[in-house]
DNA sequence: CAATAATCGAGACGGTACGTCGCGTCTTGGG
DNA sequence: CCCAAGACGCGACGTACCGTCTCGATTATTG
């Protein structure tokens, strides 16, 4: 059984005494492979990934990959877990400000080709590759949620927002209207989206 | 060059006195073709439809799928084309009753696999299948746009909705909560999700 | 176990009423691929013939070859065993006339590539493919060799050649010749080469 | 840019005195190299000798080979010329004396693999490992067809040969027959076989 | 009835990607 | 400098599907 790419463990748990012998693995070639992948994911999405073009791309033999992670799936979840889309902690100055803060951030990703694949896989086949899914999951989208999760429960204390709204609901219209107007909204988002979808979410939450 | 799965058009036209000679293609095979179509759709995807899975799941040749449609592209623009999601015209009772209804049909949608594919396959690979893809767009997306843009303006001009709202924007807002709450949302949509939804859209676009 | 190319062994067992169901296999690939085969073979002998390289060259895909030949060895032995080099039987006119005949068949074909490479293949690498090998030596080496002997058998009975000769001695002077002449004699066999060596071998043959 | 393998002449030429500084080579660890080398070799041929198998049954890192020779075809080299096939000059006795001791010589070596296998490898592959092939023909194809060669030449001027004899044509005559009849001639040579083969040969070239 | 032609299962076709293996080469750490 | 161990790029291997195409045999309609 494959127990994650243990270098780096090895190397934590094993202080500099004990390493492996031999000639040790190519930081190098490490980084070009996920860089290849992300690329090739960026393009291609899930699908447009094949071991063969990211070696060929990260200018690396088959087996240097192979050596690393069992199968195509890992290299995925290694590859996309390297990401790190988490938004970061909301600044806490005003519900309004945070989520136009993070609107913003879902915005410029919905641009950025690696992030938008991200989206569209989340979107799409999750038979294929459930362990990508379930990493996903667990370490993008969860995380993602809990923060405006937060923010908007955060609201409700300080009296901002109402206390009998949905959380889970005004959470998915924010990220939802994002996804449906990003993809084939066929141009880019205008100047002042976030606000502009921040308030009107907003007007149905705030203390009447 | 294909024209179009002829068949029905030829039978439409040309009633029994003129009809093909030969053994007439079986409308139980065609009518399989297109059910084992949708339903490997539903449990995969665009890429979940593999022409030999639908070729066994209906019990049928391969010929007898490539006779029909030229390729697998034109099976998926049948067979979904053959979904009829548009959304019904609406009552125009008012634009909180016409809305709710709307969104109603949209969570009935996203509860049914086959049709959450639908928003899945949107959000997802574009590039191949851009045929399936123009297809869905003028004969399902555009027109269930045309049909919630058309309530929203009937909203402003009847006074119910603010004269200044963003009419993309709030139908974004709908179909994108439906979508990402759908998605992944786990547990069924509860009742009086459709109403809870659109209140809190309209109450940012009432009159102040 | 593989028991050959089945196909031709089918269709004479079980005439026509019989055969295979699905769509029969294509002459024309089997017969590019054979023919690629070779050419791969005359370029860099046995270790120039890649399967991959074959299939690009005969425009084939792999799996058209593994359907036929479990491996590259059966390729290589149905592909060199096509090729047919068995010496034609001698006309039986004089032991010198056969003999220079034969001999100028060696000749010409140590100037083919593909039969040169024949030579090659059979001085070198025994160890991997020695089905190939077996087979090389059962259909060709030892039918040639069958033929040489024979005519000179035949001039000890007609008694051309003195009855005490060592047969085998002397069919080996004749190909060993030709082939320490032929690789690495830098330049062409002179014409007349064939006569020259004949007489010289028969020399010490012809009864005194 | 690599100038041949200078251990041996450095060692020579600067004694005790100015040496190179650290841990010398061992020359144990060459001999077994160039040992090894010369078993595969005798195995399996110029293809059968591979770094990694030599570094193995040597008992020595694979650096420890390329830190002496810049690759496999120069290891080669040095393992092949290192094992001196020259004929030795001939005694002057008789032609047929002569031709006798070289062909023996020829037997000998025919029987013995390493030997057997220079014959195929002279034979076959050519075209990879060129610099070994010249190497080869410098100084030991040559050298040994000068000394058949001069025996032959000496014949004639003696009077013990015709004057019009293919001088070449004799030489490739004893060689090729010995390369024939040793490369599969499946049981060793018979006792007497050198004497055998040179009389049949110099019955045709003896003078009338 | 006989001709016709569309049906069916079955499987071959070219292609692409997979994951493995072995080669010749290079690069570590420790002795 | 030596040695072991093992990573490196490369390229071929044999497998598994995919979408497409093509066969022989069957079956139902039409003339």
């Amino acid at each position: 059984m494959w127990k994650g790419n243990t270098v780096s463990a090895d190397l934590a748990q094993a202080d500099a005494t004990a390493r492996r012998p031999g000639r040790p693995r190519s930081e190098a070639a490490e980084h070009a492979i996920i860089e290849a992948t992300l690329e090739l994911f960026a393009e291609g999405g899930v699908e447009g990934v094949c071991v063969e073009a990211v070696a060929a791309k990260a200018g690396v033999g088959k087996a240097t990959i192979y050596r690393r992670w069992p199968g195509k799936e890992e290299l995925l979840i290694h590859a996309i877990g390297s990401l790190k889309t988490a938004l970061p902690e909301p600044k806490g100055a005003s519900v309004r400000d945070d989520l136009i803060a993070i609107v913003e951030l879902l915005v410029s990703d919905a641009a950025d080709p690696r992030y938008m694949r991200q989206f569209t896989m989340w979107m799409s086949e999750g038979q294929k590759y459930p362990r990508l899914m379930s990493m996903f999951k667990e370490s993008v989208v969860e995380p993602n949620r809990r923060v405006i999760r937060g923010v908007l429960r955060r609201g409700v204390e300080t009296g901002e927002l109402r206390p009998d709204i949905d959380v889970d609901l005004s959470m998915f219209c924010l990220t939802g209207t994002v996804m449906a107007r990003g993809k084939h909204g066929e141009d880019a988002f205008p100047a002042g989206f976030a606000e502009q979808l921040v308030d009107q979410v907003l007007s149905g939450l705030a203390p009447r």
